[in-house]
DNA sequence: GCTTATAGCAAACGATCGTTCGATATAGTC
DNA sequence: GACTATATCGAACGATCGTTTGCTATAAGC
């Protein structure tokens, strides 16, 4: 039954969206892979190295979902307005079944020392570096007024996407997202 | 030791702002506390009855520093400004050790059906209906363009609020707030 | 064919979990 | 003073936690 340690992440993934990476257990995980605990911890050496994975696994398929399909588009504007539409359908298509993993993983440890709180931030900070970097280039075009600090538009943009999925998760408001993509847009200076 | 009942949530929501609710367990806040888990048990009935008690209790401290004072204000555009100020001072006082305390509740048991889930969402659709009180008065007096859904603007609000809140804490941001702060101005019409 | 390395297993470890049980001590009521 | 109700306790329960240990089977290298 033992399958490939990539699988064994792709699984580990979907039980940490909804439990969250503390509520991610050897014991359960193995049941639901039919192998052994014994058999886990094999694989990564403890539960700790199974979260990092997990959450470097998660990381990856925002990145595969929402970044590299926009390095296609022209970079500033119209990258941005292409990243907000990938991301808004990421969060839409529930690509994780309890919500975005990084968003999760965030609240989780925001307030617990570790390698998992470093490794969640090290994401965090990426993106919004990224994001920073597009909002100058809009902003060197002149598609986004002078005065705007690009750093504030990638913040407040991933502030939207984050606070707005839960939300919209938690109170099961059909609109939110298209709530979120609008205020999205209009934080980047698109409408 | 035994401390009042209030005393002993009071603890709890220290614990669990930064454990989650989750990670709050009988043993370790009996140990915090002084007192035995049966004891514990005794004033609750059951873990699940205390973790209620706290999610009320931290909802309690929100409504308390952030609504009530703002009570003075004039309904619309004023009240607005003075719930964000008031917002972002809760933000950054640390009233809760771990964040805010109703956006880790929220993570944590959007995907988990029960009543700890039901009773977050309750609190988060009380403070959007709150809000989209206020914005409709800002509206109707032409403090907002007429095109702006009040409801948009809550929730946007919120999404700031929260999603702003755990970015900051995660990534050591310190103008974090002070972005946040801007941005949910921007969203209420008020800058 | 023999040796070595790898992967997975069952079983057990001590720790902690939430809960239950029976005893005790205190306060209030008659 | 006798009785009742309330609160808290230590101790134990079965379950689950992450981890370690020793065994077995398979594959690779020589």
């Amino acid at each position: 039954m033992a399958r490939s340690r990539d699988a064994t992440v792709q699984a580990a993934v979907d039980v940490a969206s909804v439990e969250g990476l503390e509520g991610l257990s050897l014991g359960r995980l193995a049941d639901g892979l039919g192998m052994s605990k014994a058999g886990l911890v094999g694989r990564f050496g403890n539960r700790e190295s199974l979260q990092r994975a997990t959450l470097a696994a998660a990381i990856a398929r925002f990145r595969r979902a929402v970044w590299e399909p926009a390095v296609d588009s022209e970079p500033g504007r119209e990258r941005l307005e292409r990243i907000i539409d990938l991301w808004i359908g990421h969060l839409r298509d529930d690509v994780f079944p309890g919500g975005c993993f990084v968003t999760t993983a965030s609240v989780e440890f925001d307030a617990r020392p570790g390698p998992l709180r470093d490794d969640a931030a090290a994401a965090v900070e990426e993106w919004l570096a990224t994001l920073t970097s597009e909002a100058e280039r809009a902003r060197d075009a002149g598609d986004l007024p002078a005065a705007r600090d690009p750093r504030d538009v990638a913040f407040e943009l991933h502030s939207l996407a984050s606070g707005g999925s839960v939300a919209g998760r938690l109170t099961g408001d059909s609109r939110a997202l298209a709530r979120t993509r609008a205020a999205m847009r209009r934080a980047a200076g698109l409408d």
